[in-house]
Parts: C-alpha cells; structure tokens; sequence
DNA sequence: ATGCATGAGCG
DNA sequence: GCTCATGCATA
C-alpha cells in the first residue's frame, strides 16, 4: 500500500548533481524524453518510474524543447484539465479566519483511537473531485469551510494497541549516523527512570492495571515542568509549529550517539507496543509531561529515525522520560480518556493528490534539477497542469524526504545534490547546508558523484527503492 | 507509514 | 523562497 512500492521514489536513486551536470544542461541536452532513448550522465541510472511508468504516462516528450527553459515540456495530458485550471487557481487564503486561540488539532489521533462519533472528516463527506491526473480532495464549492471538531480519546481496545505485532525492523545502520562520538552521556543513555515517580499518570493508555482515577492525563494545558535530568527540553518552550532550531540545546542531547538513538528507537517502538500503547498514544503523553504534544507521525518518524539527527536529538529524552514514566507506572490507564472540544477555524489547503504518472512527471524533473528556480518551477508547473505552489511544495517536500533518508554524506559534497540553478542556463552549485545528520566521519570518502545515499543505509534502499533495482544497485 | 501542507525563522 | 519541524489526511 505504501506509494513506496509503487513508485520508487529517488531517495534511493542515484542521481547525478554533479557540478559536472548541472541541471541546465541536464535539461537542455536531453529532456524527459523516450525512455528508451532516455539519456543519462554517466553513472546516472534511469529513474526506474520512468522507465515503468512510460507507457501509462506517456506524456514527456522532449520534443519541444525551449529554448530558454531547460525542461521538455511535459505534454498537455496534465494541462488539459480545465477542472484543474480552476481548482487550483483558486486563492489562496487557507485561514481566512485566522484563530488566535487555534490550538491545534489534536495530534496523533489514529483510526485506532478514533471516535466514532466524530463528525466525519472532509474528506469523507465530500466528493472527492476525480481527475484524470490530480486529485484533490476538496470541495468542489465551499472550499475549506469552518470546522469544529470534537474529538474524544478513549481508551483503545488493548488488542488495538498492539498494532501490527511487528516490531521495529527497520533498524538503521549504524553507519548512517557515523560520526557521532559515542560518547555515552552521563545520566542520559539510558533507560532507567530517573524517577519512577511514585505515580506516574501521565501515562495511561490501555494497559491493563488497577485502574486509578485521577490525573489527568490529557490535561492539555497541564504543563508540568519537566524534572530530572531528561527534564529541561526545548519542546516545551517550542514555537507552535516546530522550530528550525531548538535542536540538542541541551548537553544530554548533544552526547547522543548513532547509536543510542538508533537503540533508543528501537526500545521505545519495542516497549510502547508490549505497553499497549499506540504511537498517538505517546504523542498526547508527551503533551502532558512536556506541555507540547506531538503527533502519530512525529512518533512514527522517531521510530523510524526518519527525523533529522538534530531532531532525533531533540525528542529522544523527552521520549526517555515519557518511556520511564509508562514503564514504571502502576496504573497507567483509566485515565485515558480524554475528551476535548476544540474550534479549527483554520482551514487547511486540502491535500493535492498526485497521480501517478505526474509523481513520475516530478520525479523526472527532480531528478534534472532537485531545486528548480521560479521560472523553472513555473515552467513545470504549467506542463504539469499543477498549481505553481504544489510544484514548489513538492520539490520541497521532495529535497527534505532526500534528506531525511540520505546519508549524512559530508555536508561540502552533499550540497551539490542540491544545487541551485541559478539560472535555467547557467548554474553553479551551491551547496545548502544539510537537514541535520553530523558530518561523516567516513575517513577519505570520495566526494559521491552520485545522489544516491540509500547505497549506505541497505535497509533503507531496499525499502525505498524499485524492488527491480535493488539488485542493481546493490548488486 | 507517508504524501502533501503549514508556518517559523532566516537570508 | 528556502529549510526544517511538524501535522493532517490518506494509502
């Protein structure tokens, strides 16, 4: 189910951003074209979902080059949706009623925890418009209308809190988190609770104990400050929305090696699950030990150390400390159920989802030029038929998974997968600093000509990348 | 589990 | 307009 099954995306793939091929050039000498006559520097590997997707796709041609703009047009099939034209033309005031008193919706709520009593999402009481090529699921007049929300968390059947049975396995490689001393902070590594507070009932999920009225739980606004070494954390003096920085402020953190936060992971996905918790489960604890909740996706990502170094960093003891607290609490449960009211006056854009073949049609462009400029970025977004905004955001969204799964190549060569284009004739790199991993400590590791950092997570790649590759790339 | 989106902070 | 942290919505 997982789009990554589906299409590759290029995490995995050797892509070339050497400075020897600049994105122009890239562009301009060959274009999307034919697959079969899809031309690639050397060394580059095809990207595979062109390769698979050509026939259904079907729309790059490198026909038309223009002459200033690098990119072959990508035929009309995604401009000739009238539909979409519109739809996306549309302004783009998402919060028209900017609530100052937002708080938020609540994180972490899965279908698990879900109530059922919950007014339906959007999405489900709409009809998702169909096209031939994006979809979005947006309403086709009353675009983002006010919502209220009322969500209840209650207690998830203790068979629903053990998910998949499956533990954590997607280990990673040590080696992608190289360089860190492993230093083994004094007091933090590890595990043991600080403080088996005498009662712990920020903790209380589903698992089965004498049950404990009590302590609120999910008293939101409850802000308890942290106590113990794992206590003073940046989360809870974090903005609203995540912060650019805030990262291992804190010594304890600044120690943590590869290692132990690969270890860390591991433990907290192992214990969470035997505790019967759910991921969403720990993102609303947190928000009672910190003040700060966080959401089933951040978890998610910690699990799967699919954050930045720095904030893999930043999360770990508040993690440690919530994982000490559920181990060592005597009745962690009763307590949850919490029920809150709350007003999202803000409306979000409704999710742009990508059909396959314009994913590849991106994936292509990705794969010339990571980081297109304005005109570029335009240029893709009219032959895609895609607003200007879902391009930039993709491509965004598109550099930022690149590197969250890319090693942590030395930051000087890991800059020129990135490089910006200047100008769609002429560009030089520049290198961007990296999301987050510490600089290699690979001692003399020739600066990779290729963009290509899954060959170092194995685990990764094979997750990431074309089953039909893997062994070519692995091989 | 992950794709697309938001928003703070920054240059 | 980008990065980064983060989350909603959905596959």
């Amino acid at each position: 189910m997982s789009e990554r099954s589906q299409s590759p995306e290029c995490q995995s793939r050797p892509y070339d951003f050497s400075r020897a091929n600049p994105c122009t050039q890239l562009l301009g000498q060959e274009g999307l074209g034919s697959a079969a006559s899809l031309q690639l520097p050397h060394g580059v590997l095809p990207d595979p979902t062109l390769l698979y997707n050509k026939a259904a796709y079907g729309g790059i041609t490198s026909a038309s080059a223009q002459t200033f703009f690098p990119f072959p047009p990508v035929t009309s099939d995604y401009r000739g949706c009238d539909l979409q034209a519109g739809d996306f033309g549309q302004p783009k005031h998402w919060y028209p009623f900017a609530a100052p008193e937002y708080t938020g919706q609540v994180p972490g709520v899965t279908a698990a925890t879900q109530p059922t009593n919950l007014s339906p999402p959007i999405a489900e009481t709409r009809e998702q418009i169909k096209l031939p090529d994006i979809k979005t699921e947006k309403d086709t007049a009353d675009d983002y209308s006010t919502e209220i929300k009322v969500q209840q968390y209650t207690t998830p059947p203790t068979s629903a809190a053990m998910p998949q049975g499956v533990f954590y396995s997607a280990a990673w490689n040590q080696s992608f988190w190289p360089g860190i001393s492993h230093i083994t902070p004094p007091g933090s590594n590890n595990q043991n609770p600080s403080t088996p507070s005498a009662s712990s009932p920020s903790m209380s999920p589903s698992p089965p104990s004498n049950g404990l009225p009590g302590n609120a739980f999910f008293s939101v606004n409850t802000i308890q400050p942290p106590t113990g070494p794992q206590a003073q954390n940046p989360a809870s003096s974090t903005r609203s929305s995540g912060s650019s920085s805030g990262g291992c402020s804190d010594s304890e953190e600044e120690n943590l090696s590869t290692e132990e936060l690969e270890q860390f992971a591991k433990e907290l996905k192992h214990k969470r699950i035997t505790l019967g918790f759910t991921q969403a489960d720990v993102g609303l604890a947190l928000g009672n030990l910190y003040g700060k909740m966080f959401s089933q996706t951040t978890i998610c990502r910690f699990e799967a150390l699919q954050l930045s170094f720095k904030n893999m960093c930043k999360l770990k003891p508040l993690l440690q400390r919530w994982l000490n607290e559920a181990e060592t609490s005597e009745n962690p449960q009763d307590m949850y159920k919490i029920e809150r009211v709350f007003v999202d006056t803000r409306k979000r854009k409704r999710r742009t989802s990508l059909e396959g073949a314009v994913r590849s049609a991106l994936e292509s462009y990705f794969i010339k030029c990571p980081k297109p400029n304005t005109q570029e970025i335009t240029h893709i977004s009219d032959d895609l038929g895609l607003e200007r905004d879902v391009v930039r955001v993709w491509f965004c969204n598109r550099r930022q998974k690149g590197k969250r799964l890319a090693l942590p190549l030395d930051e000087e060569c890991e800059g020129q997968y990135y490089e910006q284009s200047p100008s769609p004739l002429n560009m030089a790199p520049s290198p961007i600093p990296s999301q987050g991993y510490p600089a290699s400590s690979y001692p003399g590791a020739p600066p990779p000509t290729l963009y290509m950092p899954p060959l170092h997570r194995p685990d990764v790649l094979k997750q990431a990348l074309h089953p039909g590759l893997v062994g070519h790339l692995t091989g």
